[in-house]
RNA sequence: GCGCCUGUAGCUCAGUUGGAUAGAGUGUCGGUUUCCGAAGCCGAAGGUCACAGGUUCAAUUCCUGUCAGGCGCACCA
């Protein structure tokens, strides 16, 4: 519809051009067409006139006549308009306002889906939290960003390759690994005071547990030996992260290399497992799991530091490589090796970018939680500094959720084990309520999460307003078998005409906006439009029930209602298919 | 100190990538049910778009500065 009347305009131009009343440096693109806010206004308005006015050196009025004189005649339009300082508006025909009805009829949940992406391939990297415990509502935000921006890619026509990478390797997870060892030796009876820096956590007594009743005591070793050697903790005045890496010393060298692997590996997969198991619940679905340690293990990481001193990128000081990241913009050099030797976490990412773009996608796009910003600039220097196409690289990054419990702030920790898991919060308020509230705000907003407003279940939550337009649809239905009648849709079409109502109206234009806040939801990465457009559609359908009747004795006039409200419904269960939310018969 | 994000109604937030009279939810106040689900609907009140400049036909939107809040600034992940 929208591109029908833009290419009017464009022809009125072509026109306007070859008899020399415009200058013949226009282009197309300056021709910009949007929906009115006010009906008054009609249903489309450009702007073409004002943007023509300098160029062309006439009065905008001026320029809107000859457009609209010069517009070819078209049966969607019913009225074009001149107004205010000159906007043209147009006012679509009631047959073409009609028409998307028997569209949504007819595609049904294909109705909003379109091809603008042409197949492009985009990878989504999001959440890949550190496989150290489980997740907590902090990550719930980007876990429901990251999919329904993934959904809206795929549904525009991105070939959408969704991913998770897990960070398996390093000395978080050998800090896990010691500490499930700890709690290990405790439970055997051992008794010595739990590091300050381990984590404390419930899950990783449970891990302890598993790994006692497969190994018994048989890992067992005396708390003297343990702790033999090992500097102090930072209670007893000494540093907390020699003391936790001496226990890890400890550890491994106690239990031998094969053994800590197996202990290592206990924690690693069983806090994975649960992610896993805890995305999928929340409807947050993958592609691929990409492993860290593979890269690590496979010599990849070495392979890219390689690569990096070949582009002569690296430069050796105090014992460590670092990488020259101030050439591309960054305020310091980063480290890519230590002097211990170790590969640094940038540096694995530095790999595993670089496989990204060997994989051959024509867009990356990773999501970050806000404290992440600053390694936009490095990630992408590195990238630049192998000559990749660093444009790319998307890195869209999702601002933290403060949370509340009604006025009072929650804090969180994830060594000290005081935070709400998204699995509670799943449990708690459900798995539709939780996603539509983090996908309501945009990703740049700082939000506000209140548990005890999720969590009351009451009409606070707009999720439930829309879900609700749903199920009274699907009501009516119930309502009209029991009257013994029934939808003859072709009857319906064929009476759309009877729909005169503003509420009506507003409906069809609803209905016919919804591919545009699609497309336009997943081109810009906020789906927070597509919640808000569903907010808005379900107010009309509201709105309209409350004012019309649409089992009347006029039975075509009735056929014809009953079949836009089943568009009304088509259109919000595949929003909220989108938006992976149920769409409820009843509720 | 430097960088990123944010500042819009009492509160939580939209504002179609510069457009016409700045919107919604919630809260407050008032109305609404012989009728398809009242988880609804209608109305009222509520604004110096943080502040000051600049860019142009037009600025909540873009630029600069100031103020305020959040988050980062490791040979940690």
């Amino acid at each position: 519809m929208k591109d029908q009347l833009k290419e009017l305009i464009e022809s009125a131009l072509a026109s306007l051009i070859s008899q020399q009343s415009l200058p013949a440096d226009i282009s197309s693109a300056d021709v910009q067409l949007e929906r009115t806010k006010d009906r008054s206004h009609g249903d489309f308005a450009s702007n073409i006139a004002m943007v023509l006015a300098k160029p062309a050196k006439k009065n905008p009025r001026q320029i809107a006549t000859l457009i609209v004189d010069a517009l070819p005649q078209h049966e969607v339009i019913e009225k074009v308009e001149i107004a205010g300082p000159g906007f043209i508006n147009f006012s679509l025909s009631a047959n073409s306002r009609q028409q998307v009805v028997a569209d949504v009829l007819k595609k049904a949940g294909q109705f909003g889906l379109s091809q603008y992406g042409n197949g492009q391939k985009v990878q989504v990297e999001f959440v890949s939290a550190n496989p150290t415990g489980p997740l907590h509502v902090g990550h719930g935000r980007g876990a429901a960003y990251g999919s329904v921006v993934s959904s809206l890619l795929k549904a525009v026509g991105f070939d959408v390759h969704r991913e998770y990478y897990v960070n398996d390797a390093g000395r978080q997870m050998d800090i896990l690994a010691t500490s499930v060892w700890l709690r290990y030796l405790e439970k055997c009876g051992e008794q010595f005071t739990f590091p300050s820096n381990g984590y404390r956590g419930e899950y990783v007594l449970d891990i302890a547990e598993t790994l006692k009743q497969q190994h018994g005591n048989t890992l067992l070793h005396p708390v003297s030996l343990v702790f033999e050697g090992v500097p102090a903790d930072e209670p007893q005045g000494g540093d907390k992260e020699l003391h936790i890496d001496g226990l890890t010393q400890q550890a491994k060298s106690l239990l031998g290399a094969d053994m800590y692997r197996q202990l290592f590996d206990l924690g690693l997969n069983a806090i994975l497992d649960d992610i896993r198991n805890d995305l999928a619940g929340f409807g947050a679905e993958y592609d691929e799991w990409f492993s860290e340690r593979s890269l690590v293990e496979s010599g990849v990481v070495d392979k890219a530091v390689e690569q990096l001193k070949a582009a002569n990128m690296l430069y050796q000081q105090d014992g460590a490589w670092w990488f020259k990241s101030t050439d591309f913009g960054d305020e310091k050099d980063r480290v890519v090796v230590r002097d211990n030797g170790q590969a640094t976490y940038f540096a694995s990412d530095v790999a595993y970018h670089l496989n990204k773009f060997n994989r051959g996608f024509d867009q990356i796009i990773d999501i970050w939680g806000a404290d992440h910003h600053g390694y936009i600039t490095r990630v992408k220097a590195s990238m630049e500094a192998l000559n990749q196409d660093v444009s790319k690289l998307k890195v869209l990054l999702v601002q933290f959720a403060v949370l509340y419990r009604g006025k009072e702030k929650v804090g969180m920790s994830t060594r000290s084990g005081e935070f709400v898991t998204l699995r509670e919060l799943r449990d708690e308020v459900g798995k539709d309520a939780a996603r539509f509230f983090y996908v309501m705000r945009g990703a740049d907003q700082h939000m506000d999460f209140d548990l005890e407003l999720a969590k009351s279940q009451s009409n606070d939550n707009p999720v439930y307003y829309v879900q609700y337009a749903h199920a009274r649809v699907c009501s009516v239905f119930r309502q009209l078998a029991e009257r013994q009648m029934n939808w003859d849709e072709q009857t319906g079409l064929q009476n759309l005409s009877l729909l005169t109502e503003d509420h009506e109206q507003a409906l069809f234009t609803m209905l016919s906006r919804y591919p545009e806040v699609v497309e336009l939801a997943a081109i810009t990465h906020t789906p927070h439009l597509l919640a808000h457009f569903l907010m808005d559609l379900a107010r009309d359908f509201h709105t309209y029930y409350n004012a019309h009747q649409f089992m009347t004795d006029d039975i075509n006039l009735s056929q014809a209602r009953l079949t836009l409200i089943t568009a009304v419904r088509q259109v919000i269960a595949n929003g909220l298919g989108l938006m992976g939310v149920s769409a409820p018969q009843s509720m």
